[in-house]
RNA sequence: GGGAGGAUUCCCGAGCGGCCAAAGGGAACAGACUGUAAAUCUGUCGUUGUUAACUUCGAUGGUUCGAAUCCAUCUCCUCCCA
């Protein structure tokens, strides 16, 4: 047992390394249960995987999902969260939550004077009224919601990116990092994650990896990958910062992602990611299958009475044709989104199940193979 | 029987002498989507050899340098009065 289990109420346990990639399988306990790792997390931003009921993501095997800060925030109002009793009973999720600090949101909504060491002035994109979000207000917000686990407030560096502001931003971060430490009091029940920045730059990604991870908090992120660098690019970086991480901590790769990605990233010794990818290219009418990207919208499904998948185990392949969710997609009904998001979520977690045994077997680089190969996934996933 | 209005590219619909292959919707087709301002956004949408040419705005004929736009006749539709 970790000494972890201890100090902190989110904790990993390490159970297995794969021989063949170095990769981790592990389980991560929190107040509201345990998951496996590597692990996918299902996006429910404004406490809702849009479109699916907690029931149905529990029931494809996720054990912990993400809400977000900012969303939250504006709206209902994080003492109206706070007063249902936070986040899980509020939307009646019995696995473990995630809140992302709103630092992504925000930094999109504002402009770069706006941007200052005290925190980040912004305009609500529901009203348009003037807003400041600050790393101590931040972990107030956090704290009514209620997730298990918290992230600290930051920014997530955009691509492409000068040195200097890469460096100034990654500087701030830190400095960030510490006053949410130092306002973040309910470490009994939430565990504050610290996010390393750095940009695509080698040498400010080790940097911050130990500024941060010399603060002693229950679990690490990496942030600003996946912002439309090139996937090599961001598997470099992941070689720069992982080794640097605490083995005995969770690591969590923020906002990723594609089938690709996971496989890459677990190799590399990532335990948690989170993505909006299922649900969002799911309500636009695209799946994903393990031969790439399918968007059922298009005239080719029209008369195509096959499953999404003929070797899908999902409730939705096992019920009903392209050509029905295609017609449904086309007729602007609302259970055609449902279906897409649906396999969609089902094959990523799925996907995160068969990366698990393939740790516990020692063959996660041939299973990454049989992937890439084998199921024609080429660049595009 | 008398009077009025109208027929526009797949559909609706703007245009009322040149800047019109013809606004804007819709449909259709294709693409994008990576810590969700996203059931959103972008592109194509008469034909071809596509920085151009050709055919098109109910039909035919006419006026004009030039017509979807003006005139005449015809066909069909809608409405009002008998």
């Amino acid at each position: 047992m970790s000494q972890n289990s201890e100090k902190f109420p989110v904790w990993y346990e390490h159970i297995h390394t794969c021989a063949q990639s170095g990769a981790r399988l592990g389980r991560v306990h929190t107040p509201h249960g345990t998951f496996m790792t590597p692990a996918f997390m299902p996006v429910g931003t404004q406490a809702t995987v849009k479109g699916m009921s907690p029931e149905e993501i529990s029931g494809m095997g996720a054990g912990i999902m993400l809400s977000n800060t900012y969303h939250l925030w504006m709206r209902p109002g994080s003492d109206i969260v706070r007063d249902a009793g936070g986040l899980h009973k509020f939307m009646n999720w019995k696995g473990a939550v995630l809140t992302d600090s709103g630092g992504f949101q925000v930094f999109s909504l504002a402009k770069p004077k706006d941007i200052v060491e005290e925190g980040v002035h912004f305009k609500s994109h529901i009203d348009g009224s003037k807003q400041f979000l600050t790393p101590e207000k931040s972990m107030e917000i956090q704290k009514d919601l209620g997730a298990d686990i918290i992230m600290a407030f930051d920014e997530c560096t955009p691509w492409p990116c000068e040195y200097d502001y890469a460096k100034r931003s990654l500087e701030r971060t830190t400095r960030w990092l510490a006053r949410c430490i130092e306002t973040h009091d309910n470490t009994e029940n939430q565990a504050l994650f610290g996010i390393i920045q750095g940009g695509t730059f080698p040498d400010l990604r080790r940097q911050n990896a130990k500024e941060i991870t010399s603060y002693d908090l229950p679990g690490f992120a990496i942030g600003g990958l996946s912002v439309g660098e090139p996937g090599e690019l961001m598997y470099e970086m992941l070689d720069e910062t992982v080794p640097l991480m605490p083995w005995d901590k969770p690591r969590y790769l923020m906002g990723v992602g594609t089938p690709d990605y996971l496989i890459e990233g677990a190799i590399r010794g990532i335990d948690m990611f989170d993505c909006v990818i299922p649900t969002r290219i799911g309500r636009n009418g695209t799946v994903l299958t393990r031969k790439g990207r399918l968007i059922v919208r298009d005239a080719k499904n029209a008369r195509d009475y096959t499953p999404i998948e003929d070797n899908c185990d999902c409730y939705v392949c096992k019920n009903y044709t392209r050509a029905y969710i295609r017609h449904l997609l086309k007729a602007d009904e609302m259970f055609g989104l449902r279906l897409c998001s649906w396999h969609n979520l089902h094959f990523l977690l799925k996907l995160m199940e068969e990366v698990r045994e393939a740790i516990a077997k020692d063959r996660l680089l041939d299973y990454r193979n049989e992937f890439f190969e084998d199921f024609g996934y080429k660049k595009k996933v």
